[in-house]
RNA sequence: UGGGGUGUAGCUCAGUUGGUUAGAGCGCCACGUUGACAUCGUGGAGGUCAGCAGUUCGAAUCUGCUCAUCCCAACCA
């Protein structure tokens, strides 16, 4: 223990949450607190931070789940574990080049005038910039991570990681290269995986066009929502059953505009209800369509370009984009009289996730890995519950998922990124995959090679995060200790994106799961209940508010918001409420340091006798170990706000609201020991307190603690309180001091409500005298006196049964088998009626409420059934209430 | 169409295995600066627990149906 002098133990008027937060983390941090050592005698205790994207800053989701994770690292740490908190920063490809060439654009350039070198030196000059701001802004949370062993995406290491990961999955024969319908964002010219289409409803039409047969003996009708693909239609089809179409199937269509000669074909696939129950099919363009064109061996004829225009596929078309072509077919179709009708259609369109462009399904030539035999482990890993989902129904999802899954698209016609390891010889067709740049041909042995243009989806090297961080291919120490990671802390909008790839990656190249649980919250939105974006111009910028509200406030915020995975609602009131808390535990940390000025350690261990300890003592001792306990059970099951609201209502409304205000009477007044045993439960509480805030308000308890006269070096590297520490101390309170405070509590309570009911004003000092219906009673209440006194505002007490009621205010008070009654004279205080109206509404709910238990009580039914103890408490509480009843219509009558 | 949520005070949400009078924060009303704090204190008002039916001595809690609302997935010629 340590003892400062006492000018030291000072704490500023105000608290300057900036000042203290820059000043606090860059001690923190340069002290090493934050690192973790490879190996130890400690438990290990790792998480891995989703790693931000280097596209810009930090928003309000970042913020929530930093703050779940480094509450869950403070309570590790401070709990006795090696703690690993791993910082990174991902690449995202994607995004990151969408923002540069962006950018560009604004600059007047772009990246093909630049060439790919220059490109990627720009987006490298981004990158330092933007990854550095996201991590001071992590820093700005208070996040403790181990800095020391920040990673990057493209960082050698992690490249080198990704392009075995890609060599060996090829060798492995589940990485193929393969000519398939994929989706194609035409604004990046690149291929997408199904997971990057949003698919959102639109307001389009649906088109009737009138198809004849090449003979001239009819003619039948189809109906589409995009009339140009007509140019690649390789057949129409429709259902083998269809007596409208019978005749129809086997013969040959001209195709309007063209004139191209396609065949009519019979597939159950096609619905009879819709439509004219005929339908095109372009197999280049659909992914239905693609299904069938294979099925039927159709030609699959492509008419887009990379960029989204109509190519040399479409004669007189060739060079429109896809709504201009539109356009066009319909005004020909029309002119030529193939158009039927027009019908208004609301249809869902996918759409490029990142630039927004429609997704073209597009024939191309792309990488694809092979899904189903990485699925399988992943699948038995979390029926088996070796990896736990919280919450649990998440399994579900991610279990469905994962069943119906189709081969994953990772390459990507991008420049920034990983880049594919793969080489294509002039000569032959061999392709030549290889870790490093090859010398040759591996086919022809040929010396012209040339690597491929491509990248790889940048959810291939996150999938494979929780080691490459480690240094994975190496084998380390860092992997032994740490390896599979305890839990995993997401929004459950990228459960398929990244969890699941990255538990069948460490499945596959680990051996085991990357973490034993993934902590699913719920997304961030906005007080109206709205999702947070940009466009709708109401996302928050966590580093807006720390600057107006401090840190603190807003992890607090958060974490007393968190709760069984749903999605949270920001508001701006709570986080007043909670900057709000912030003072009190400040305003409450000075008081108490001014009570703690003249306060002498005594030796570790001390315990003061029990006769200087008072009610108020004994009852904060116990409601401590009663809140460490809530606490920890809270934290153990991620039940954050539980645990965030215990520690609230604590410092609050007993320390504060009780505690703080019971012992002044004793801290001021003339009783040398007993003052001297308040001020050391005083100091450890304080002490118990801060230490047990300091998960989720880092900064604000550090630099009270600080200043506390007992205390250790660092909060952060302090134990975390738990009732199963510090037993002796803990001793001190036990269930019967809370029930003497409960009791002296509602005698307070009591009068308050007489004063506050009939209007007496604060200032006014009253007189009462409690009248106690036992010895129990009576004792404590003697004990209590000066605190009663003080804290009701009273200039007189007596405790005596006899008494006079007349022009007297009373009320009943029982607590576990101790009745009294207070009673207050208001002869020449207030006007009756309103004491008159005070006790009928009193009486009234009493009544009430024995109502309610006689009918219980008088069930044959319930009696019967009902365990003993239940009915033994009914009967309990009549009797209360029947004598509290009999008080109150007494006190009634007096006043009529 | 399928799957999963959610519906409790004016607002945002707690409410364990059914069992006293359904809680908190904010907001609201009244009074107030008493030697930490007006970013505060004390007191108070406010709820047919979405609706209906059922199980039970007893339902916010369990079951079924209905309504509202949100998310995810699929289909959409």
């Amino acid at each position: 223990m340590t003892s400062d002098s006492k000018e030291s133990r000072e704490l500023s008027d105000r608290y300057n949450p900036s000042e203290v937060e820059s000043r606090l983390y860059k001690w923190w941090e340069e002290s090493g607190f934050f690192h973790a050592e490879e190996s130890s005698t400690k438990p290990p205790f790792c998480i891995i931070l989703p790693p931000p994207n280097v596209t810009g800053h930090l928003h309000l989701g970042h913020a929530l789940n930093q703050s779940v994770m480094d509450c869950l690292c403070r309570w590790k740490r401070m709990s006795g574990y090696n703690v690993l908190w791993l910082p990174g920063t991902d690449h995202a490809g994607i995004a990151t080049q969408s923002v540069v060439e962006k950018k560009l654009l604004e600059e007047g350039t772009n990246r093909k005038d630049l060439g790919r070198e220059k490109f990627l030196e720009q987006v490298w000059a981004w990158k330092e910039q933007y990854g550095n701001r996201i991590c001071e802004q992590t820093r700005r949370m208070g996040s403790s991570l181990d800095w020391e062993r920040q990673v990057f995406t493209l960082d050698e290491g992690v490249s080198k990681a990704v392009t075995k990961v890609f060599v060996d999955l090829y060798k492995q024969g589940l990485i193929y290269r393969g000519t398939r319908l994929i989706n194609w964002s035409s604004k990046l010219e690149s291929a997408l995986s199904d997971l990057e289409v949003e698919y959102k409803d639109v307001k389009g039409s649906i088109w009737h066009i009138r198809y004849p047969l090449a003979d001239g003996s009819g003619s039948l009708v189809v109906a589409t929502t995009r009339p140009e693909t007509m140019l690649g239609d390789t057949a129409v089809a429709v259902h083998p059953l269809d007596e409208r179409y019978k005749d129809f199937i086997g013969k040959e269509i001209a195709l309007p505009l063209t004139n191209r000669k396609i065949k009519v074909i019979a597939d159950e696939y096609v619905d009879r209800e819709f439509g004219s129950g005929a339908v095109k099919i372009t197999p280049a363009h659909d992914f239905n369509d693609y299904e069938m064109g294979k099925r039927h061996n159709l030609q699959f004829i492509n008419i887009l370009n990379r960029d989204g225009s109509l190519n040399e596929q479409c004669g007189e078309y060739q060079g429109l984009k896809v709504n201009l072509a539109r356009k066009k077919v319909i005004e020909d179709l029309e002119a030529k009289k193939f158009l039927v009708k027009v019908e208004p259609h609301q249809h869902s369109v996918g759409h490029c996730e990142k630039s927004g462009c429609v997704v073209e399904p597009f024939l191309s030539e792309q990488w694809f890995l092979k899904m189903q035999t990485l699925a399988d482990p992943a699948m038995r890993v979390a029926e088996s519950g070796t990896v736990k989902f919280e919450p649990e129904n998440w399994t579900k999802t991610y279990l469905h998922w994962l069943h119906n899954i189709q081969d994953w698209c990772v390459s990507r016609q991008l420049w920034w990124g990983h880049r594919i390891p793969a080489w294509y010889c002039d000569n032959c067709d061999f392709i030549t995959v290889s870790e490093k740049s090859p010398k040759e041909c591996g086919g022809c042995k040929g010396k012209n090679l040339r690597q491929d243009e491509d990248v790889l989806d940048t959810w291939f090297s996150s999938q494979l995060w929780p080691f490459t961080t480690m240094g994975w291919p190496e084998e380390n120490e860092l992997q032994k200790t740490f390896y599979p990671t305890d839990i995993l802390v997401t929004g459950h909008d990228i459960i398929f994106f990244w969890v699941a790839r990255m538990i069948m990656a460490g499945l596959k190249f680990k051996g085991d799961v990357p973490f034993r649980t993934v902590y699913l919250h719920g997304l961030i939105r906005d007080s109206q209940g709205r999702k947070m974006s940009k466009s709708l111009g109401n996302s928050v910028d966590p580093v807006e508010v720390i600057e107006g509200y401090g840190a603190d406030a807003l992890r607090f915020t958060l974490l007393s918001q968190i709760a069984s995975g749903r999605d949270l609602k920001f508001s701006q009131q709570r986080l007043e409420g909670n900057r709000n808390f912030m003072n009190k535990i400040w305003n409450a940390a000075r008081f108490t340091l001014s009570v703690l000025e003249d306060f002498e350690v005594p030796e570790d261990g001390y315990i003061p006798s029990s006769s200087d300890l008072s009610a108020a003592d004994r009852w904060i001792v116990y409601k401590t170990g009663k809140c460490e306990d809530e606490v920890h059970k809270a934290l153990q099951n991620h039940r954050f706000s539980d645990a965030a609201n215990a520690v609230y209502s604590f410092a609050w409304h007993e320390f504060c609201d009780w505690y703080l205000e019971f012992i002044k009477p004793i801290v001021y007044g003339e009783n040398a020991s007993e003052k001297k045993a308040t001020q050391l439960v005083l100091a450890q509480t304080i002490n118990r307190l801060v230490r047990l805030l300091h998960p989720f308000i880092p900064f604000i308890s550090e630099e009270i603690y600080q200043k506390l006269p007992i205390r250790k070096d660092v909060l952060m590297l302090d134990s975390y309180p738990t009732p199963s520490k510090d037993k002796a101390w803990l001793a001190i309170g036990s269930e019967q001091s809370a029930l003497e405070m409960d009791l002296v509590r509602e005698v307070i309570t009591a009068i308050r409500n007489i004063r506050g009911e009939n209007r007496i004003k604060p200032g006014v000092k009253l007189k009462s005298r409690v009248a106690p219906k036992d010895d129990k009673g009576q004792k404590i209440v003697s004990a209590n006196r000066n605190a009663i006194m003080s804290l009701a505002r009273l200039e007189q007490l007596d405790i005596q049964q006899e008494g006079s009621l007349a022009k007297c205010a009373v009320t009943p008070v029982s607590i576990s088998g101790i009745h009294l009654e207070v009673v207050v004279p208001l002869e020449g205080l207030v006007d009756f009626d309103e004491e008159i109206k005070r006790l009928t509404k009193v009486l009234d709910k009493v009544r009430k409420e024995s109502a309610g238990i006689s009918k219980r009580l008088s069930n044959e039914n319930f009696l019967k059934n009902a365990p003993e103890d239940v009915v033994e408490l009914g009967k309990k509480q009549i009797d209360e209430l029947s004598a509290q009843i009999k008080v109150l219509e007494g006190a009634l009558e007096r006043f009529r």
